[in-house]
DNA sequence: TAGACCCAATCC
DNA sequence: GATTGGGTCTAC
């Protein structure tokens, strides 16, 4: 008989401890199997942490232990799930992020190899059955039999299916003539690109490839205006870094990215890269990652969870576009893939390279500081010329004809120019804080959800009102539910509201929409992209998600529709979400022989994130905002962590974040302050009262410990629940 | 007095 | 996170 010691799928505070099973079956059962359990009068997946033999009887184990031991329904696994290194840095994730290990296990394994009741629905193993000749013989056949076999001795196998008539493979079958074969088969079909040849470098990319391989510091900073040729310095070193017969993993912050950079890779190295992102079907991430853990791949490419792929022998992790606040996750365990990366990267002692042209001020800070190496890429490839930019007021009235009071003259001219061109434009807006929500003209109210409190948005495409967070979905019955007016309005920036005003305006032009709606549905993102470079559409319109990484020769034009982007929101980090969003933007314009343009529309003419972005000068924006983050005293010159309790009772939660916050204050540990408590973006959520503490301070270890005392002593309240959220970004 | 509803304790 | 069981409320 063995003791079993078993975490828990739920990823409560309170259930982040090992429970004790007993097992009396026959299969093997160790450390990083999953296994069935009832748990709370429940079956759920556990995952094994500590096996031992146990000699004693269950009810003296039970007398000894003091509470009652059940016995595990089933063991899922026949082996672990994890090698020892991933094992490890699960437990180092956990710790670093104060999170539990059963939400960095689930969020590092594919949904169908998670501990969790939802991987039991998905896919298995898909197999290929082949039939082949056990016994060549056409002895004793009928002609029926004798064709099939003469058909599987030319072709050597066939498949199953191919088989028309499978009584006569049943006849053959129990002849003993054929036998079956399973083959495990791979569902994702990567598709095979001409293999290209590299091409020569500049002398600014042979510099910076040169610098990465001999420098001796695990993280190198790859700074590179748009255009500047980052991709090129990546293929090179991870050819040589393959050629040292070492492996490369390369993330990408977007799905609808990967697709581009997965060419770039197959072209180059055919035939060894797997792709990791959530735009897979669930059977096809399992069989990529099987793939990748069997070591027949030496190139990942993917998004931020792929992070974790189980790839050995990593030689080099390069995250391009690395300010992307995509590769920080906003649930459990909230990790950022940059810190993983650099963890993996120490203990396989390869190296890490992140790209971008717009570093965020961590990375670049920890740079000029030498933790990090810095590579540069200084020059635009074939010195093509920036876009010109123009800043349009978009509080003066004089901006506006009165065709539209969304696009200002400048912009509706110069979209004219570029349709009868027959050039692209791109029309730019973020969504996040100006969506399209519905207010009641007479009273004002706005109508939201009866679940969170945040305004619905409003969705053209169904005509439905919708909540971004929690997905509740109700009709738009046209009328104020709180004083019956119809006279409602919609206001806000959406993308189909712009989408819209391009049809009014130019009821000609072609136009494609891109936005997380969009990409909803599986391989949208990918379509669209693809239809916009071959030229199907005139004009673009999207979120940030095509701010990014994307190359239209064809585009001559873009304009941020709405620059403002968050600057009024409550976060430290809104005026460099501004200024990268409209940097890259204004990057994406011109990219070939065509000079380009940047529109950009703005209540903030003279804000410096505006005015710095149109110029893509990067360095004086660094400098300002530093200036401003010491003056604050927000990250980088601090840690900021936010501590979250939930739970049913509003009192309840209130007196006990409060008391968390007093608490800490009172440890007088050095520079640290507590903001708060304070009622997060989201601060009614089914039923659940959600309320934070942001805690600045230094020294690093001294609170992580102290806040995993916190989480230990919460345990015993089963009432609430506590989220800790090391630097997080949205709160 | 049964059934509905809420809260808090417990889970091995 | 989900279930249970005990307490209280409520309708006939």
């Amino acid at each position: 008989m063995k003791l079993v010691e078993v975490l828990i799928e739920r990823k409560a505070n309170t259930l982040n401890r090992p429970f004790s099973y007993i097992y009396k079956g026959t299969k093997p059962v160790d450390i990083g199997y999953r296994v069935l359990v009832s748990f709370a009068h429940k079956n759920v997946i556990g995952y094994v942490i500590n096996v031992n033999d146990e000699k004693r009887s269950v009810e003296q184990l039970e007398k000894d232990m003091g509470f009652r031991i059940e016995e595990i329904i089933d063991v899922i696994d026949d082996k672990p799930l994890l090698n020892t290194e991933l094992m490890q840095l699960s437990n180092e994730v956990a710790s670093h992020y104060v999170s539990p290990l059963i939400s960095v296990l689930q969020a590092m394994l594919p949904s169908s190899l998670k501990p969790a009741t939802s991987a039991m629905r998905g896919p298995k193993i898909a197999y290929d059955v082949f039939v082949k000749l056990k016994n060549d013989t056409e002895e004793g056949l009928t002609p029926k039999q004798i064709e099939l076999v003469r058909l599987i001795r030319s072709a050597g196998k066939i498949l199953k299916k191919d088989c028309k008539s499978p009584s006569i493979l049943q006849k053959l079958v129990d002849k003993k003539i054929v036998e079956f074969e399973k083959v495990e088969k791979i569902r994702l079909e990567i598709p095979e690109y001409k293999k290209e040849h590299k091409k020569a470098l500049t002398d600014d990319q042979k510099k910076a490839v040169e610098s990465i391989l001999n420098t001796d510091k695990t993280v190198t900073l790859l700074q590179g205006v748009t255009g500047s040729g980052k991709t090129e310095v990546y293929l090179s070193i991870s050819e040589k870094i393959l050629a040292q017969g070492r492996n490369v993993l390369m993330l990408v912050p977007e799905i609808s990215l990967t697709p581009i950079m997965v060419e770039y890779f197959q072209r180059r190295f055919s035939g060894d890269v797997a792709i990791l992102h959530s735009e897979l079907t669930p059977a096809e991430k399992y069989d990529e990652y099987r793939r990748i853990s069997r070591g027949e791949c030496h190139v990942v490419v993917g998004a931020r969870s792929a992070i974790f792929a189980p790839l050995d022998n990593i030689g080099l992790i390069i995250l391009d576009e690395e300010h992307t606040e995509s590769y920080k996750q906003d649930s459990l365990p909230f990790y950022h893939a940059r810190e993983v990366a650099i963890m993996r990267a120490k203990h396989f002692n390869s190296k890490v390279v992140l790209g971008s042209a717009t570093p965020s001020l961590e990375t670049k800070a920890r740079a000029l500081k030498g933790v990090y190496h810095y590579a540069e890429l200084p020059n635009r490839i074939n010195k093509q010329e920036l876009p010109k930019t123009a800043i349009i007021d978009m509080s003066k009235a004089y901006s506006f004809s009165r065709e539209s009071s969304m696009f200002s003259k400048y912009l509706i001219e110069q979209l004219k120019g570029v349709l009868e061109r027959k050039e692209q434009a791109i029309l730019l807006i973020n969504r996040r804080g100006h969506s399209g929500y519905i207010t009641c003209r007479s009273c004002g109210h706005i109508i939201k959800c009866p679940n969170c409190g945040i305004a619905l948005t409003y969705h053209r495409d169904d005509n439905l009102l919708k909540c971004h967070h929690c997905g509740h979905v109700e009709l738009n019955d046209e009328h104020c539910p709180e004083c019956g007016s119809k006279y409602l309005s919609r206001s806000g920036f959406g993308t189909e509201r712009i989408v819209d005003e391009v049809h009014k305006l130019f009821p000609e032009a072609r136009v494609l929409r891109l936005d997380s709606d969009v990409g909803e549905v599986r391989n949208n993102i990918a379509k669209t992209v693809e239809a916009f470079a071959n030229l199907e559409a005139d004009i673009l319109v999207g979120t940030q998600m095509i701010a990014k990484g994307h190359d239209f020769p064809n585009v001559t034009l873009v304009g941020v529709v709405l620059a403002d982007i968050g600057l009024s929101l409550p976060s430290f980090r809104s005026t460099e979400r501004a200024f990268q969003l409209i940097t890259q933007a204004v990057g994406r314009s011109g990219r070939a022989d065509k000079v380009g343009q940047a529109i950009i529309q703005t209540f903030n003419p003279y804000h410096y994130a505006i005015v710095l972005a149109s110029k893509q000068n990067y360095e004086a924006f660094f400098r300002k905002e530093m200036s401003v983050r010491k003056v604050a005293q927000y990250p980088p010159y601090t840690y900021l962590t936010s501590l979250e309790i939930i739970g049913k009772n509003k009192d309840n939660v209130e007196e006990i974040i409060s008391k968390i916050g007093r608490d800490i204050e009172k440890q007088n540990f050095e520079n640290l302050t507590v903001l708060g408590p304070v009622e997060p973006y989201i601060a009614y959520e089914n039923n659940n009262y959600h309320r934070i503490i942001l805690i600045k301070y230094k020294n690093y270890d001294k609170i992580n410990q102290y806040l995993k005392d916190v989480l230990e002593s919460l345990k015993s309240k089963s009432q609430i629940n506590v989220k800790v959220n090391v630097d997080p970004y949205d709160f």
